[in-house]
DNA sequence: TCATTAATCGAAG
DNA sequence: CTTCGATTAATGA
């Protein structure tokens, strides 16, 4: 399985085009659902959550994302405004690099515009993969259409090694269920041997 | 030690 | 599946 970089352009470059290392606190947030795109974001450290509300104002998380990934891009290249919130699980570093400067970069670098693009693909293919598995009315088919989805971040190759960082809670929101529920069918599938539970820690 | 947050469980709808 | 109530574990001030 080969790990999605999605994206990581070098630090000296963002610099150079005028891209700016920020420091953000915990609860942090880097902007909200509503507003302009304006800047490229990388993360250098941290974690990074990217969520919305319903009508009902329970919470969803589109996803969880760390270090040396990119957020906010894909409505740079459109006029468009954000349709989730980006808040810092933890304190992270991120550097940002306004839009125009960011274009002008990808202008200028032919080899980092194609990852972009396959970084975009990368992205709209998972997306289409986890929407099938979200959509299933089968708890276990969520859970591990996002673990599934998490994995495909990490970079091991190992069975069952792979530790999911997330709090219960944040895979109930994750995948729209419920957190008991989560916990049950968490360990339906322990039972079942796809995956493993050692102090509360999930190893898919 | 007190308070807060996360994880679990059991029962009912 | 979800909701409610209650207990227990872990963490931090």
């Amino acid at each position: 399985m080969k790990t999605i970089s999605c994206m990581n352009i070098e630090p000296e470059t963002l610099y150079s085009y005028g891209g700016e290392k920020k420091t953000y606190k915990q609860k942090e947030i880097i902007y909200r659902e509503g507003d302009h795109a304006t800047y490229y974001y990388q993360i250098l450290q941290g974690k990074v959550k990217l969520n919305s509300y319903n009508e009902e104002g329970k919470e969803f998380i589109q996803n969880i994302i760390g270090g040396n990934q990119s957020f906010g891009d894909s409505l740079l290249f459109l006029e468009k405004f954000y349709v989730m919130n980006a808040i810092c699980l933890v304190e992270s570093e991120i550097i940002r690099l306004p839009k125009n400067n960011f274009l002008e970069l990808l202008e200028n670098n032919p080899k980092i515009s194609l990852e972009m693009n396959a970084c975009l693909s990368q992205r709209l293919y998972f997306k289409a993969i986890m929407l099938q598995n979200m959509s299933s009315p089968n708890p276990v088919l969520r859970l591990e259409g996002l673990l599934n989805y998490l994995k495909s971040y990490h970079d091991g190759d190992c069975e069952q090694c792979f530790p999911v960082e997330l709090t219960r809670q944040q895979i109930a929101n994750l995948t729209g269920l419920r957190v008991e529920t989560v916990i049950r069918n968490l360990k339906k599938m322990e039972k079942l041997g796809k995956l493993k539970i050692q102090d509360r820690k999930i190893l898919y």
